[in-house]
DNA sequence: ACGATCACGC
DNA sequence: CAGTTACGTGATCGTG
Protein backbone atom coordinates (compact mmCIF):
# COMPACT_ATOMS: atom_id res chain seq x y z
CA UNK A 1 0.00 0.00 0.00
CA UNK A 2 1.47 3.29 -1.15
CA UNK A 3 4.89 1.66 -1.24
CA UNK A 4 7.70 3.35 -3.15
CA UNK A 5 10.74 1.12 -2.68
CA UNK A 6 12.79 0.39 -5.83
CA UNK A 7 11.43 -2.38 -8.02
CA UNK A 8 8.09 -2.34 -6.30
CA UNK A 9 5.54 -4.09 -8.53
CA UNK A 10 2.35 -2.57 -9.79
CA UNK A 11 -0.22 -2.43 -7.05
CA UNK A 12 -3.46 -0.96 -5.84
CA UNK A 13 -2.79 2.74 -5.12
CA UNK A 14 -3.23 4.26 -1.71
CA UNK A 15 -6.47 6.09 -2.38
CA UNK A 16 -8.07 3.10 -4.05
CA UNK A 17 -6.95 0.78 -1.26
CA UNK A 18 -8.34 3.06 1.44
CA UNK A 19 -11.59 3.33 -0.50
CA UNK A 20 -11.87 -0.46 -0.48
CA UNK A 21 -10.97 -0.76 3.20
CA UNK A 22 -13.12 2.11 4.42
CA UNK A 23 -16.36 0.12 4.87
CA UNK A 24 -14.60 -2.49 6.99
CA UNK A 25 -12.64 0.04 9.04
CA UNK A 26 -15.78 2.07 9.73
CA UNK A 27 -17.95 -0.96 10.53
CA UNK A 28 -18.32 -1.14 14.28
CA UNK A 29 -19.46 -4.73 14.02
CA UNK A 30 -15.95 -5.63 12.84
CA UNK A 31 -13.88 -5.71 16.03
CA UNK A 32 -10.47 -4.02 15.86
CA UNK A 33 -7.57 -5.28 17.95
CA UNK A 34 -4.25 -3.51 17.97
CA UNK A 35 -1.55 -1.52 19.67
CA UNK A 36 -2.26 2.16 20.43
CA UNK A 37 -5.58 2.43 18.65
CA UNK A 38 -5.94 6.17 19.28
CA UNK A 39 -2.81 6.74 17.23
CA UNK A 40 -4.13 4.48 14.46
CA UNK A 41 -7.41 6.37 14.55
CA UNK A 42 -5.59 9.67 14.02
CA UNK A 43 -3.74 8.25 11.02
CA UNK A 44 -7.00 7.07 9.47
CA UNK A 45 -8.74 10.30 10.40
CA UNK A 46 -6.20 12.19 8.29
CA UNK A 47 -7.49 10.18 5.31
CA UNK A 48 -11.14 10.76 6.12
CA UNK A 49 -11.74 7.39 7.74
CA UNK A 50 -13.37 7.01 11.14
CA UNK A 51 -12.02 3.84 12.67
CA UNK A 52 -14.86 2.09 14.54
CA UNK A 53 -15.33 -1.04 16.60
CA UNK A 54 -12.31 -0.46 18.83
CA UNK A 55 -12.37 -3.65 20.85
CA UNK A 56 -9.00 -4.30 22.42
CA UNK A 57 -5.95 -2.05 22.70
CA UNK A 58 -2.94 -4.06 23.86
CA UNK A 59 -1.07 -0.99 25.08
CA UNK A 60 -3.96 0.02 27.31
CA UNK A 61 -4.53 -3.53 28.51
CA UNK A 62 -0.90 -3.66 29.60
CA UNK A 63 -1.33 -0.35 31.40
CA UNK A 64 -4.45 -1.50 33.27
CA UNK A 65 -2.70 -4.70 34.31
CA UNK A 66 0.39 -2.87 35.52
CA UNK A 67 0.35 0.94 35.28
CA UNK A 68 3.73 1.20 36.99
CA UNK A 69 5.64 -0.23 34.02
CA UNK A 70 7.63 2.34 32.12
CA UNK A 71 7.11 0.62 28.79
CA UNK A 72 4.01 -0.59 27.04
CA UNK A 73 5.38 -0.71 23.50
CA UNK A 74 4.72 -3.76 21.35
CA UNK A 75 8.30 -5.02 21.39
CA UNK A 76 8.37 -4.95 25.15
CA UNK A 77 4.96 -6.62 25.46
CA UNK A 78 5.95 -9.38 23.03
CA UNK A 79 9.05 -10.13 25.07
CA UNK A 80 7.35 -9.81 28.44
CA UNK A 81 4.09 -11.69 27.80
CA UNK A 82 4.91 -13.99 24.87
CA UNK A 83 8.62 -14.48 25.40
CA UNK A 84 9.04 -13.54 21.78
CA UNK A 85 11.62 -11.27 20.21
CA UNK A 86 9.88 -9.10 17.66
CA UNK A 87 11.62 -7.29 14.78
CA UNK A 88 12.15 -3.68 15.79
CA UNK A 89 11.24 -0.72 13.60
CA UNK A 90 14.89 0.30 13.72
CA UNK A 91 15.93 -3.01 12.19
CA UNK A 92 13.82 -2.43 9.09
CA UNK A 93 13.98 1.36 8.77
CA UNK A 94 17.42 2.13 10.22
CA UNK A 95 18.19 4.88 12.69
CA UNK A 96 19.51 8.41 12.98
CA UNK A 97 20.19 10.20 9.70
CA UNK A 98 19.94 7.04 7.60
CA UNK A 99 16.41 6.31 8.81
CA UNK A 100 14.08 5.48 5.95
CA UNK A 101 10.45 6.36 5.62
CA UNK A 102 8.48 3.12 6.01
CA UNK A 103 7.21 3.39 2.44
CA UNK A 104 10.82 3.07 1.25
CA UNK A 105 11.60 -0.06 3.24
CA UNK A 106 12.27 -3.19 1.19
CA UNK A 107 8.91 -4.78 0.39
CA UNK A 108 9.77 -8.24 1.63
CA UNK A 109 10.88 -6.85 5.00
CA UNK A 110 8.06 -4.34 5.23
CA UNK A 111 5.31 -6.89 4.74
CA UNK A 112 6.90 -9.32 7.15
CA UNK A 113 7.23 -6.58 9.75
CA UNK A 114 3.61 -5.46 9.32
CA UNK A 115 2.25 -8.98 9.57
CA UNK A 116 4.31 -9.67 12.66
CA UNK A 117 2.90 -6.52 14.25
CA UNK A 118 -0.68 -7.59 13.66
CA UNK A 119 -0.01 -11.18 14.68
CA UNK A 120 1.69 -10.21 17.94
CA UNK A 121 -1.11 -7.82 18.89
CA UNK A 122 -3.71 -10.53 18.35
CA UNK A 123 -1.76 -13.07 20.36
CA UNK A 124 -1.26 -10.54 23.14
CA UNK A 125 -5.01 -10.06 23.39
CA UNK A 126 -5.36 -13.66 24.54
CA UNK A 127 -2.77 -13.36 27.28
CA UNK A 128 -3.68 -9.86 28.43
CA UNK A 129 -7.41 -10.59 28.26
CA UNK A 130 -6.96 -13.53 30.57
CA UNK A 131 -4.99 -11.45 33.03
CA UNK A 132 -7.64 -8.70 33.01
CA UNK A 133 -10.27 -11.31 33.86
CA UNK A 134 -8.16 -12.80 36.62
CA UNK A 135 -7.53 -9.38 38.18
CA UNK A 136 -11.20 -8.39 37.88
CA UNK A 137 -10.23 -5.48 35.68
CA UNK A 138 -12.51 -6.12 32.70
CA UNK A 139 -15.00 -3.46 33.74
CA UNK A 140 -12.25 -0.85 34.13
CA UNK A 141 -10.61 -1.89 30.87
CA UNK A 142 -13.63 -2.07 28.57
CA UNK A 143 -16.05 0.42 30.10
CA UNK A 144 -13.56 3.04 31.20
CA UNK A 145 -10.24 2.91 29.37
CA UNK A 146 -11.39 1.52 26.01
CA UNK A 147 -14.50 3.71 26.09
CA UNK A 148 -12.31 6.73 26.73
CA UNK A 149 -10.33 6.36 23.48
CA UNK A 150 -12.88 7.98 21.16
CA UNK A 151 -13.46 10.75 23.73
CA UNK A 152 -9.77 11.66 23.86
CA UNK A 153 -9.52 11.32 20.10
CA UNK A 154 -12.29 13.89 19.60
CA UNK A 155 -10.67 16.25 22.10
CA UNK A 156 -7.31 16.00 20.37
CA UNK A 157 -8.78 16.50 16.92
CA UNK A 158 -10.89 19.46 18.03
CA UNK A 159 -8.08 21.32 19.80
CA UNK A 160 -8.33 24.67 21.59
CA UNK A 161 -7.98 28.07 19.96
CA UNK A 162 -5.24 30.46 20.99
CA UNK A 163 -4.83 34.15 20.29
CA UNK A 164 -1.49 34.11 18.50
CA UNK A 165 -1.00 37.89 18.19
CA UNK A 166 -1.70 38.19 21.92
CA UNK A 167 1.05 35.67 22.72
CA UNK A 168 3.49 37.24 20.26
CA UNK A 169 3.03 40.71 21.73
CA UNK A 170 3.41 39.38 25.24
CA UNK A 171 6.59 37.60 24.19
CA UNK A 172 7.98 40.89 22.82
CA UNK A 173 7.21 42.67 26.06
CA UNK A 174 8.93 39.91 28.03
CA UNK A 175 11.96 40.07 25.73
CA UNK A 176 12.46 43.76 26.41
CA UNK A 177 12.28 43.28 30.17
CA UNK A 178 14.59 40.25 29.99
CA UNK A 179 17.21 42.26 28.08
CA UNK A 180 17.04 44.93 30.75
CA UNK A 181 17.38 42.46 33.63
CA UNK A 182 20.20 40.66 31.87
CA UNK A 183 22.23 43.88 31.74
CA UNK A 184 21.60 44.59 35.41
CA UNK A 185 22.63 41.05 36.36
CA UNK A 186 25.90 41.37 34.43
CA UNK A 187 26.51 44.71 36.14
CA UNK A 188 25.93 43.25 39.59
CA UNK A 189 28.00 40.17 38.80
CA UNK A 190 30.80 42.17 37.27
CA UNK A 191 30.97 39.63 34.45
CA UNK A 192 28.93 38.28 31.55
CA UNK A 193 27.86 34.67 31.72
CA UNK A 194 25.01 32.36 30.70
CA UNK A 195 22.24 33.09 33.20
CA UNK A 196 20.35 30.01 32.04
CA UNK A 197 23.17 27.74 33.14
CA UNK A 198 22.76 26.75 36.80
CA UNK A 199 26.42 25.75 36.79
CA UNK A 200 27.75 29.11 35.59
CA UNK A 201 25.26 30.91 37.81
CA UNK A 202 26.48 28.93 40.79
CA UNK A 203 30.06 29.98 40.10
CA UNK A 204 29.06 33.64 40.01
CA UNK A 205 26.87 33.55 43.11
CA UNK A 206 28.87 31.33 45.40
CA UNK A 207 32.49 31.63 44.22
CA UNK A 208 32.72 35.15 42.88
CA UNK A 209 30.16 36.99 45.05
CA UNK A 210 30.62 34.67 48.03
CA UNK A 211 26.92 34.29 48.80
CA UNK A 212 26.19 31.57 51.37
CA UNK A 213 25.54 28.06 50.11
CA UNK A 214 22.16 27.09 51.56
CA UNK A 215 21.52 23.85 49.71
CA UNK A 216 23.19 21.35 47.44
CA UNK A 217 21.53 19.46 44.63
CA UNK A 218 20.64 15.85 45.33
CA UNK A 219 22.50 14.03 42.54
CA UNK A 220 25.71 15.91 41.95
CA UNK A 221 25.94 17.98 45.16
CA UNK A 222 26.30 21.12 43.09
CA UNK A 223 25.27 24.47 44.65
CA UNK A 224 21.52 24.77 44.25
CA UNK A 225 20.09 27.93 42.72
CA UNK A 226 16.39 27.12 42.80
CA UNK A 227 13.56 29.48 43.77
CA UNK A 228 13.67 28.64 47.45
CA UNK A 229 17.39 29.31 47.68
CA UNK A 230 17.16 32.53 45.68
CA UNK A 231 14.24 33.72 47.80
CA UNK A 232 16.28 33.29 50.96
CA UNK A 233 19.28 34.97 49.38
CA UNK A 234 17.04 37.87 48.40
CA UNK A 235 16.95 38.90 52.08
CA UNK A 236 20.68 39.66 51.95
CA UNK A 237 22.06 43.02 50.76
CA UNK A 238 22.58 41.83 47.18
CA UNK A 239 20.48 42.88 44.23
CA UNK A 240 21.22 39.82 42.16
CA UNK A 241 18.91 37.18 43.74
CA UNK A 242 15.78 39.30 43.12
CA UNK A 243 16.85 40.01 39.56
CA UNK A 244 17.39 36.30 38.99
CA UNK A 245 13.97 35.39 40.34
CA UNK A 246 12.33 37.81 37.95
CA UNK A 247 14.53 36.60 35.10
CA UNK A 248 13.65 32.96 35.78
CA UNK A 249 9.90 33.63 35.83
CA UNK A 250 9.90 35.59 32.60
CA UNK A 251 12.21 33.31 30.62
CA UNK A 252 10.28 30.23 31.72
CA UNK A 253 6.96 31.71 30.63
CA UNK A 254 8.37 32.99 27.37
CA UNK A 255 10.22 29.84 26.31
CA UNK A 256 7.86 27.16 27.58
CA UNK A 257 4.55 28.81 26.83
CA UNK A 258 4.43 31.96 24.72
CA UNK A 259 6.96 31.03 22.05
CA UNK A 260 6.34 27.27 21.88
CA UNK A 261 2.55 27.45 21.84
CA UNK A 262 2.55 29.91 18.95
CA UNK A 263 4.83 27.58 17.01
CA UNK A 264 2.60 24.57 17.67
CA UNK A 265 -0.74 26.18 16.80
CA UNK A 266 -2.31 25.25 13.48
CA UNK A 267 -1.45 28.08 11.04
CA UNK A 268 -4.94 28.03 9.52
CA UNK A 269 -7.25 27.49 12.49
CA UNK A 270 -5.04 28.87 15.28
CA UNK A 271 -5.92 25.81 17.37
CA UNK A 272 -3.60 23.76 19.55
CA UNK A 273 -3.86 19.98 19.46
CA UNK A 274 -2.38 18.18 22.44
CA UNK A 275 -1.86 14.44 22.84
CA UNK A 276 -3.53 12.88 25.83
CA UNK A 277 -1.54 9.90 26.96
CA UNK A 278 -3.50 7.15 28.60
CA UNK A 279 -0.62 4.87 29.64
CA UNK A 280 1.94 7.03 31.42
CA UNK A 281 0.89 7.98 34.96
CA UNK A 282 1.23 5.17 37.51
CA UNK A 283 -1.89 6.31 39.38
CA UNK A 284 -4.36 6.20 36.46
CA UNK A 285 -4.21 9.87 35.61
CA UNK A 286 -3.93 11.10 32.04
CA UNK A 287 -0.93 13.07 30.91
CA UNK A 288 -0.69 15.64 28.13
CA UNK A 289 2.16 16.43 25.77
CA UNK A 290 3.16 18.21 22.56
CA UNK A 291 2.13 20.61 23.97
CA UNK A 292 1.39 19.82 27.60
CA UNK A 293 -1.89 21.67 28.21
CA UNK A 294 -2.16 20.40 31.77
CA UNK A 295 0.51 22.73 33.13
CA UNK A 296 -0.56 26.11 31.78
CA UNK A 297 0.31 28.73 34.45
CA UNK A 298 -2.38 30.00 36.79
CA UNK A 299 -0.66 31.35 39.91
CA UNK A 300 1.53 34.35 39.18
CA UNK A 301 0.23 37.57 37.66
CA UNK A 302 2.05 37.10 34.36
CA UNK A 303 1.29 33.39 34.39
CA UNK A 304 -2.43 34.01 34.68
CA UNK A 305 -2.18 36.45 31.81
CA UNK A 306 -1.16 33.52 29.60
CA UNK A 307 -4.56 31.92 30.20
CA UNK A 308 -6.19 34.91 28.54
CA UNK A 309 -4.61 33.70 25.30
CA UNK A 310 -6.71 30.49 25.36
CA UNK A 311 -9.92 31.65 23.74
CA UNK A 312 -13.29 30.48 22.47
CA UNK A 313 -14.21 30.46 18.78
CA UNK A 314 -16.45 33.32 17.61
CA UNK A 315 -19.99 32.78 18.82
CA UNK A 316 -18.81 30.50 21.63
CA UNK A 317 -17.64 30.70 25.24
CA UNK A 318 -15.24 28.58 27.22
CA UNK A 319 -16.72 26.71 30.16
CA UNK A 320 -14.54 25.36 32.93
CA UNK A 321 -16.00 22.75 35.28
CA UNK A 322 -13.81 21.60 38.12
CA UNK A 323 -14.36 19.19 40.95
CA UNK A 324 -14.14 21.04 44.25
CA UNK A 325 -11.73 19.35 46.71
CA UNK A 326 -12.18 16.04 44.96
CA UNK A 327 -9.18 14.29 46.50
CA UNK A 328 -10.09 15.36 50.02
CA UNK A 329 -13.65 14.17 49.47
CA UNK A 330 -12.39 10.79 48.29
CA UNK A 331 -10.10 10.73 51.27
CA UNK A 332 -13.06 11.44 53.57
CA UNK A 333 -14.95 8.62 51.87
CA UNK A 334 -12.10 6.15 52.34
CA UNK A 335 -11.48 7.18 55.94
CA UNK A 336 -15.14 6.83 56.84
CA UNK A 337 -14.40 9.44 59.49
CA UNK A 338 -17.63 10.95 60.83
CA UNK A 339 -16.24 14.43 61.46
CA UNK A 340 -14.62 14.55 58.05
CA UNK A 341 -17.71 13.31 56.23
CA UNK A 342 -19.99 15.66 58.12
CA UNK A 343 -17.86 18.64 57.12
CA UNK A 344 -18.46 17.91 53.45
CA UNK A 345 -22.12 17.04 53.91
CA UNK A 346 -22.70 20.35 55.69
CA UNK A 347 -20.82 22.16 52.90
CA UNK A 348 -18.41 23.63 55.39
CA UNK A 349 -15.06 25.11 54.50
CA UNK A 350 -12.97 22.02 55.12
CA UNK A 351 -9.71 23.78 55.97
CA UNK A 352 -11.39 26.12 58.45
CA UNK A 353 -13.01 23.18 60.14
CA UNK A 354 -9.73 21.26 60.26
CA UNK A 355 -8.00 24.29 61.80
CA UNK A 356 -10.67 24.58 64.49
CA UNK A 357 -10.46 20.91 65.33
CA UNK A 358 -6.73 20.36 65.47
CA UNK A 359 -6.08 23.64 67.28
CA UNK A 360 -9.05 23.15 69.62
CA UNK A 361 -10.49 26.58 68.91
CA UNK A 362 -13.83 27.91 67.76
CA UNK A 363 -14.39 28.33 64.04
CA UNK A 364 -14.63 32.10 64.49
CA UNK A 365 -11.09 32.06 65.86
CA UNK A 366 -9.67 30.60 62.67
CA UNK A 367 -7.52 33.33 61.16
CA UNK A 368 -6.33 33.18 57.53
CA UNK A 369 -2.93 32.07 58.75
CA UNK A 370 -4.39 29.24 60.84
CA UNK A 371 -6.49 28.17 57.86
CA UNK A 372 -3.36 28.14 55.72
CA UNK A 373 -1.69 25.78 58.18
CA UNK A 374 -4.69 23.46 58.21
CA UNK A 375 -4.82 23.47 54.42
CA UNK A 376 -1.16 22.47 54.21
CA UNK A 377 -1.80 19.65 56.67
CA UNK A 378 -4.85 18.42 54.80
CA UNK A 379 -2.88 18.16 51.60
CA UNK A 380 0.24 16.98 53.33
CA UNK A 381 -1.63 14.06 54.85
CA UNK A 382 -2.92 12.77 51.53
CA UNK A 383 0.61 12.91 50.17
CA UNK A 384 1.97 11.16 53.25
CA UNK A 385 4.05 14.14 54.30
CA UNK A 386 6.02 13.99 57.55
CA UNK A 387 6.62 16.67 60.21
CA UNK A 388 9.99 17.60 58.72
CA UNK A 389 8.57 18.70 55.41
CA UNK A 390 5.51 20.31 57.01
CA UNK A 391 7.58 22.49 59.32
CA UNK A 392 9.74 23.55 56.40
CA UNK A 393 6.69 24.25 54.25
CA UNK A 394 4.99 26.38 56.86
CA UNK A 395 8.02 27.97 58.45
CA UNK A 396 7.05 26.61 61.87
CA UNK A 397 9.27 24.62 64.19
CA UNK A 398 9.54 20.89 64.02
CA UNK A 399 7.88 20.30 67.38
CA UNK A 400 4.76 22.34 66.50
CA UNK A 401 4.43 20.58 63.18
CA UNK A 402 4.65 17.22 64.91
CA UNK A 403 1.95 18.26 67.38
CA UNK A 404 -0.38 19.38 64.62
CA UNK A 405 0.00 16.06 62.85
CA UNK A 406 -0.65 14.02 65.97
CA UNK A 407 -3.64 16.24 66.81
CA UNK A 408 -4.90 15.55 63.31
CA UNK A 409 -4.66 11.79 63.66
CA UNK A 410 -6.16 12.08 67.15
CA UNK A 411 -9.13 14.13 65.98
CA UNK A 412 -9.73 12.21 62.76
CA UNK A 413 -9.45 8.63 63.91
CA UNK A 414 -10.70 7.34 60.56
CA UNK A 415 -7.71 8.89 58.85
CA UNK A 416 -5.29 6.98 61.04
CA UNK A 417 -7.27 3.82 60.40
CA UNK A 418 -7.17 4.36 56.62
CA UNK A 419 -3.44 4.87 56.75
CA UNK A 420 -2.83 1.67 58.70
CA UNK A 421 -5.24 -0.38 56.63
CA UNK A 422 -3.97 0.67 53.23
CA UNK A 423 -0.35 0.11 54.20
CA UNK A 424 -1.19 -3.23 55.80
CA UNK A 425 -3.05 -4.40 52.71
CA UNK A 426 -0.20 -3.26 50.49
CA UNK A 427 2.32 -5.21 52.55
CA UNK A 428 0.22 -8.32 52.35
CA UNK A 429 -0.81 -8.20 48.70
CA UNK A 430 2.01 -6.19 47.18
CA UNK A 431 -0.37 -3.71 45.57
CA UNK A 432 -3.05 -1.10 46.29
CA UNK A 433 -6.30 -0.45 44.40
CA UNK A 434 -8.67 2.41 43.67
CA UNK A 435 -12.44 2.29 44.27
CA UNK A 436 -12.82 0.91 40.75
CA UNK A 437 -10.16 -1.72 41.23
CA UNK A 438 -7.35 -0.03 39.37
CA UNK A 439 -4.26 -1.72 40.71
CA UNK A 440 -0.77 -0.40 41.38
CA UNK A 441 2.03 -2.68 42.50
CA UNK A 442 4.37 -1.42 45.21
CA UNK A 443 7.34 -3.79 45.17
CA UNK A 444 9.24 -1.72 47.76
CA UNK A 445 6.52 -1.78 50.42
CA UNK A 446 8.46 -4.34 52.49
CA UNK A 447 11.90 -3.01 51.67
CA UNK A 448 14.45 -3.19 54.49
CA UNK A 449 15.69 0.33 53.80
CA UNK A 450 13.48 2.76 55.70
CA UNK A 451 13.72 5.59 53.14
CA UNK A 452 12.72 3.43 50.22
CA UNK A 453 9.98 1.75 52.24
CA UNK A 454 8.56 5.14 53.30
CA UNK A 455 8.39 6.20 49.70
CA UNK A 456 6.33 3.12 48.88
CA UNK A 457 4.10 3.84 51.88
CA UNK A 458 3.39 7.35 50.64
CA UNK A 459 2.42 5.86 47.28
CA UNK A 460 0.16 3.39 49.08
CA UNK A 461 -1.64 6.27 50.79
CA UNK A 462 -1.85 8.58 47.81
CA UNK A 463 -2.51 6.25 44.87
CA UNK A 464 -6.05 5.10 45.88
CA UNK A 465 -7.01 8.76 46.30
CA UNK A 466 -5.42 10.24 43.20
CA UNK A 467 -6.35 7.14 41.20
CA UNK A 468 -10.00 7.15 42.26
CA UNK A 469 -10.24 10.82 41.28
CA UNK A 470 -8.81 9.84 37.89
CA UNK A 471 -11.34 7.01 37.53
CA UNK A 472 -14.27 9.28 38.42
CA UNK A 473 -13.42 12.04 35.96
CA UNK A 474 -12.75 9.53 33.17
CA UNK A 475 -16.20 8.02 33.68
CA UNK A 476 -17.77 11.48 33.70
CA UNK A 477 -15.97 12.36 30.45
CA UNK A 478 -17.34 9.26 28.74
CA UNK A 479 -20.91 9.99 29.80
CA UNK A 480 -20.71 13.68 28.90
CA UNK A 481 -19.19 12.96 25.50
CA UNK A 482 -21.88 10.38 24.80
CA UNK A 483 -24.74 12.61 25.82
CA UNK A 484 -23.49 15.70 24.00
CA UNK A 485 -23.33 13.65 20.83
CA UNK A 486 -26.59 11.75 21.28
CA UNK A 487 -28.59 14.80 22.27
CA UNK A 488 -27.28 16.84 19.35
CA UNK A 489 -25.26 19.45 21.23
CA UNK A 490 -22.58 21.41 19.38
CA UNK A 491 -20.68 21.99 22.63
CA UNK A 492 -17.35 20.19 22.66
CA UNK A 493 -15.04 18.92 25.37
CA UNK A 494 -11.56 20.36 24.80
CA UNK A 495 -9.31 19.67 27.77
CA UNK A 496 -8.96 17.63 30.93
CA UNK A 497 -6.68 18.90 33.69
CA UNK A 498 -7.02 16.13 36.30
CA UNK A 499 -9.96 17.61 38.20
CA UNK A 500 -11.15 20.08 35.58
CA UNK A 501 -12.87 19.81 32.20
CA UNK A 502 -12.83 22.65 29.69
CA UNK A 503 -15.56 22.96 27.04
CA UNK A 504 -16.27 25.22 24.10
CA UNK A 505 -19.94 26.08 24.22
CA UNK A 506 -21.95 27.85 21.49
CA UNK A 507 -23.85 30.85 22.87
CA UNK A 508 -27.24 29.22 22.38
CA UNK A 509 -26.23 26.23 24.52
CA UNK A 510 -25.04 28.28 27.49
CA UNK A 511 -28.24 27.52 29.38
CA UNK A 512 -28.40 23.81 28.60
CA UNK A 513 -24.89 22.34 28.32
CA UNK A 514 -23.71 23.28 31.84
CA UNK A 515 -26.66 21.44 33.41
CA UNK A 516 -25.82 18.26 31.56
CA UNK A 517 -22.14 18.57 32.45
CA UNK A 518 -22.76 19.22 36.13
CA UNK A 519 -25.22 16.39 36.42
CA UNK A 520 -22.83 13.85 34.88
CA UNK A 521 -19.83 15.05 36.87
CA UNK A 522 -21.58 15.16 40.23
CA UNK A 523 -23.97 12.28 39.83
CA UNK A 524 -21.95 9.48 38.33
CA UNK A 525 -21.14 7.65 41.52
CA UNK A 526 -22.37 7.89 45.09
CA UNK A 527 -19.63 8.34 47.66
CA UNK A 528 -20.22 8.84 51.39
CA UNK A 529 -19.77 12.55 50.68
CA UNK A 530 -21.31 14.59 47.86
CA UNK A 531 -19.19 15.56 44.86
CA UNK A 532 -19.29 19.25 44.05
CA UNK A 533 -18.46 20.92 40.75
CA UNK A 534 -17.62 24.62 40.32
CA UNK A 535 -18.36 26.08 36.91
CA UNK A 536 -17.61 29.34 35.21
CA UNK A 537 -18.04 30.70 31.70
CA UNK A 538 -15.89 33.26 29.93
CA UNK A 539 -14.44 34.40 26.64
CA UNK A 540 -11.07 32.94 27.61
CA UNK A 541 -9.66 30.35 30.03
CA UNK A 542 -8.76 32.95 32.65
CA UNK A 543 -12.28 34.37 32.75
CA UNK A 544 -13.74 30.87 32.82
CA UNK A 545 -11.63 29.73 35.75
C1' DA B 1 21.23 10.96 23.10
C1' DC B 2 20.88 11.47 27.90
C1' DG B 3 21.09 12.97 32.78
C1' DA B 4 20.68 16.93 35.73
C1' DT B 5 18.46 21.13 37.11
C1' DC B 6 14.85 24.06 37.19
C1' DA B 7 9.91 25.43 36.83
C1' DC B 8 5.04 24.97 35.41
C1' DG B 9 0.41 22.30 36.64
C1' DC B 10 -2.81 19.17 39.82
C1' DC C 1 19.35 0.34 45.80
C1' DA C 2 18.92 6.77 48.90
C1' DG C 3 18.11 10.91 52.14
C1' DT C 4 12.01 12.02 53.98
C1' DT C 5 4.85 15.39 50.00
C1' DA C 6 1.75 12.12 45.27
C1' DC C 7 1.67 12.51 39.84
C1' DG C 8 3.34 14.54 35.39
C1' DT C 9 6.11 17.54 30.78
C1' DG C 10 9.48 20.61 28.85
C1' DA C 11 13.39 24.02 28.24
C1' DT C 12 18.04 24.33 28.71
C1' DC C 13 22.66 23.09 29.74
C1' DG C 14 26.66 20.16 29.69
C1' DT C 15 28.73 15.88 28.53
C1' DG C 16 29.63 11.74 25.83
Amino acid sequence: LAHTCPGFPEHVGRDRALELLKPVLEDKAVAKVGQNLKFQSIVFNNRGIELAGLRFDTMIASYVINPGLKQHDLNFLAQHYLNLRKTTFEEVAGKGKGRKCFSDVDLEQASKYSCEDADVALRLMEVLGKQLREDENEELFYNVEMALIPVLLDMEITGIKIDKPFFSEMSETFSRELDQIEKEIYLEAGTEFNINSPQQLGTVLFDKLQLPILKRTSKTKAHSTDVKVLTKLAALPFKIPKLLLRYRTLSKLKATYLDSLVKLADPVTGRLHTSFNQTVAATGRLSSSNPNLQNIPIRGEEGREIRRGFVAEDGCRLLSADYSQVELRIFAHYSGDDAFIEAFREQEDIHTRTAAEIMSIGREEVTPDRRRIAKAINFGIIYGMGPHKLSEELGIDHETAKNYISAYYERYRGVARYRDEVIGAAREKGYVTTLFNRRRYLPDINHKNRIIRSEAERMAINTPIQGTAADLIKMAMIRIHGRLKKEGFRSRMLLQVHDELVFEVPEDEIDTAPKLIRSEMEGGFQLKVPLKVDMKIGRNWDEAH
